[in-house]
DNA sequence: CGCGGTATTGACCAGTTGGTCAGAATAATA
DNA sequence: TATTATTCTGACCAACTGGTCAATACCGCG
């Protein structure tokens, strides 16, 4: 059988591709690393000698995947809106466009959330994102509650940023579980009318 | 070896209840038939003999699941409010307080929901299961939208129900990951924050 | 009591899994 | 070309999986 040398980056880059393959089309609980060998086009033991362990693969899938997902970065579209109620709109929308244009992504973070129920090394990771999310928008929360100081009374920044990630990852469950019912544009409406119509 | 004699009904309670025990234990990815007998103290054929395959099995957790987990129910209390926007509190309010208190619950249904966007069977429960919830939603919104024509110009029904579904499950996923962060009272006033101060 | 149906079991099977290991193919170096 | 370090492979293994099956212990019924 003929065999090619290639350097590690390379490698273990392609094998993670595979990985990410086998992943999007069998689920976390369906990926074995004779799946993920076979999707690279090598033998599983090449897998096993590049990540030691199928955990190590596993993690590093996710290291992969939060590394690969452009999440929250604010545009320059975004950030030219005056008003911080134009600008939090526009970034829902965003987010939620995102959701929607990548369903595997969506869809294998679902997954990683589930387990990071149970596996504390997946969990750490999940939740230093769901911090990032979370303080990229409490930024924008600041300045909305600086705006309009009369309109949330009982709110703090932290709390709207927090509603505003649950938002965002509860409709990321409902659209990957029900798509059919799920309109973007009415629930960005209703969103819209909680904070207030905007200009 | 003993053996005892149990009517049939009793005997899938028992084993669903094992069924119950493992996935909370070690994940619905690591139940097992062999795992769920040595719960219940049986022999694995027996799980297989009443519930033929292991797929049934864990179908029939997840209707068990539903079947015994009260949610969106309106009790007395929240009903008594006079102001639609005060039942919406309130009802708001009981459902981040079970998610709390049923922990184990709420990661089980997240890891069915992980599941259900790759199995068709599984995900037709869940998608009845958030259409029961939206649906209960969606009476108060009304109520709201009725009593407050000037609130919420651009939003329906529909899409407030949706927003508040997906900010409950999007609760769930930051308590069950996050615990520390998060914090129910918070988000809860930032809530009322943005559907108006309450009287 | 005996008898028939069925709940229950242990033994068994084929397939898959993660992981190890000795050794072969490759590339760099001398 | 010979040496050496590193990548890569096939063969192998033990553990575990879901599932089948014949045999058996139990029960109600005659």
């Amino acid at each position: 059988m003929r065999r090619k040398r290639i350097p590690e980056h390379l490698r273990r880059e392609q094998i993670l591709q595979a990985a990410f393959a086998v992943a999007c089309r069998e689920g976390i609980g369906g990926l074995t690393v004779r799946g993920v060998a076979l999707e690279a086009g090598i033998s599983h033991t090449l897998v096993l000698f590049h990540f030691g362990r199928k955990k190590r693969l596993v993690l590093e899938l996710l290291d992969w995947l939060i590394a690969g997902t452009a999440v929250l970065h604010i545009s320059e579209d975004v950030a030219s809106f005056p008003h911080a109620r134009d600008r939090l709109h526009a970034l829902l929308h965003q987010e939620m466009a995102r959701l929607a244009r990548q369903p595997e992504h969506t869809r294998l973070f679902l997954e990683f959330w589930a387990l990071g129920a149970r596996h504390g090394e997946i969990r750490s990771r999940i939740s230093a994102e769901l911090e990032r999310y979370r303080t990229a928008f409490r930024a924008i929360m600041e300045e909305l509650l600086l705006s309009e100081p009369s309109a949330f009374v009982t709110a703090t920044a932290d709390g709207l940023a927090g509603v505003a990630v649950s938002w965002i990852h509860g409709c990321a469950v409902q659209a990957t579980i029900d798509p059919v019912h799920f309109d973007s544009d009415e629930y960005l409406a209703a969103v819209r009318g909680m904070i207030g119509q905007l200009g």
